[in-house]
DNA sequence: TGGCGCCTCGGTAGCGCTCCCATGAATCTA
DNA sequence: TAGATTCATGGGAGCGCTACCGAGGCGCCA
């Protein structure tokens, strides 16, 4: 097929790559036109559009997006921050959302700011260097740092996973504190009374159970215990709180999780106490990961549609991307308690 | 702090932000000698650099990456490729990986290939325009046009989680048939005779399988009855696949799952069954994952350090960005059977 | 004192692409 | 038929940065 000639004048400089000069002089057109050729088909003549395309073809031309990028100040890259990919919440979400950015031609970055939050201020020198098309923050910013940082170098932002009243730019995600009061009350309307719960100590999930200790106290129920451990959660470290945890409150019926794999901890280590759940106790889970329907007994859980997350802040980036403006700029995207048979 | 004169002359082209130039012109140097300060600190003077650093603060300036790199070919971004990201198998690597090449300025740009491998074209296309430094695939490539692609654009590839005898560049992987045979002649060390499986359909737990039951076979052992599940592999799949699976050998004492979702599966629809793990049915998963510990029983299991593969994969591109040689270019990074209670 | 090398700094010229504007031809209106 | 309007194409300039080479200042040796 290609013993195309392949200009090679490979210098200490170039890359040696072909390029889009090489295309319009094999085609015979202009660079500009062989550009429009390929970015805006419809400004060109088909006649045009045939002989770039058969040149692309021959020579086998990769356009150079960084220079693209460059010269029209987009660059197509869109970078999401997660606390750590390892924790298997955010995966459903990123995963949507590499997928639609694909499906419009843009690229997805990761960065990984740790729970910690100590790295991010260089994570957010390397992302902003690369000037993305958009940012997407899994969470919301807190430091003001990082806030104004943010704000000044005028990419459009978007904050998942959480709602506040003040976002940064744009924003999808849920109230944390409503699905503790959500899952008191669907514990209360299941008639448990006195409730444990076992949380990882990120900020949102000491929010959510700040939230359901304040609705049960509001249900007039004793004093929640809250066993707290390190974040990412595990079913490990669910194992062990649940013994803590029961330590404190040995007449507990029921547990919130602030995850489904601390939920699986807490019923194996059920289990092996000999504890039956649902009967003794129930057990609630949080994220609705795909375990979660199959487990035995099926676990009761928060169910947050992280593809649908995903999706909705694929569409602002691009949306603004493309010059549109975005109208509605926060959106809620809710949750529910899917019932199934721990609780 | 800052009432510092930022130039915003943002024109229709520019983008308005502070560029090297701002800064040089502030800390009255020459725009070239900025970006020595900045980017090799040792070859300028003391009051140079300090002029500059100061100037860069005052300014809030974040170099443009993408600038430069076009204009040193070098990009610093890496891409990694993985079927689906949401199978929580690869996490580690890619955690490993993002952070290792974080530590060192280069940033990761994440595509998802599908299991079925239909856009890969289109991904490659979108990956090589970006000029990556470095290409990390899960797996090895093997439909003819990417490996030519790849191997023309001359980027740095390293294929990871496989061993082949001809890599396209650079390989940090393992055996899946030692694994395979690993695992049956652990199972026949342990007293099992009548083995199951239960794999998902891609092609690397297919080689596992094939090696799996021919060393049953050579074993002297009742041929092995594999039920494949869709990949990505589920827990719920699993729940599925025992069912079918002792269908076919109602005497079976072990199964080898090909993911540690999967095994989990099998554990809980044999406890369902009543069939009691390990003295009934012995179980032998994949992956490691972090849960794969902490299960009732404990789960006996393949583990792959695929935090090593991500460091190592992150090794190899950036000795080659900083124009070393490789010598080692296939590593093989090996496995271990981790025997728990389940098998 | 002159010649040599080293170190620091600057000018120039791109990297590969797209923006803005200008050109000529073809089409339309009066 | 002249003038205004579209359309397809091209020229020139520049996006923000760094590679390359050259210039000047310094200390070193003979």
């Amino acid at each position: 097929m290609s013993q195309a000639a392949v200009p090679s004048r490979r210098t200490r400089r170039s890359s040696g790559a072909v390029t889009l000069h090489d295309v319009a002089k094999l085609a015979g057109v202009a660079p500009i036109t062989a550009s429009r050729a390929l970015n805006s088909p419809a400004q060109v003549s088909a006649e045009v559009l045939k002989k770039v395309t058969d040149a692309v073809a021959r020579v086998g031309y990769v356009p150079n997006l960084l220079a693209g990028g460059l010269a029209s100040t987009r660059s197509r890259l869109v970078a999401a921050v997660v606390p750590t990919i390892s924790g298997p919440v955010f995966l459903e979400s990123v995963q949507s959302l590499t997928q639609a950015l694909a499906e419009s031609g843009y690229q997805l970055m990761l960065g990984q700011s740790g729970y910690a939050g100590s790295r991010e201020d260089a994570l957010l020198e390397a992302i902003i260097g690369r000037r993305p098309d958009g940012i997407v923050l899994t969470g919301i910013m807190h430091s003001a740092q990082g806030r104004k940082r943010l704000l000044a170098c005028g990419i459009p932002v978007v904050e998942t996973w959480d709602l506040t009243a003040t976002p940064i730019d744009m924003l999808v995600g849920f109230s944390h504190v409503d699905v503790g009061h959500a899952v008191a009350h669907y514990l209360h309307a299941k008639g448990r009374r006195r409730f444990l719960a076992v949380a990882g100590d990120d900020e949102r999930a000491k929010r959510r159970f700040d939230a359901f200790a304040a609705a049960a106290r509001t249900l007039g129920l004793a004093e929640v215990a809250v066993v707290f451990v390190p974040a990412p959660t595990t079913l490990k470290s669910g194992r062990a709180a649940l013994g803590q945890a029961l330590s404190q409150a040995r007449d507990a019926d029921a547990v919130f999780c602030s995850s489904d794999l601390l939920a699986l901890g807490v019923m194996t280590q059920a289990r092996v106490m000999g504890l039956r759940v649902p009967e003794q106790l129930a057990v609630v889970g949080f994220g609705d990961l795909d375990f979660a329907a199959d487990l035995d007994p099926a676990l009761t859980t928060v169910r947050i549609n992280g593809t649908a997350i995903g999706r909705q802040a694929a569409q602002f980036i691009i949306e603004r991307a493309e010059g549109r403006t975005v109208a509605q700029r926060v959106i809620d995207i809710g949750f529910s308690v899917v019932e199934r048979q721990s609780a």
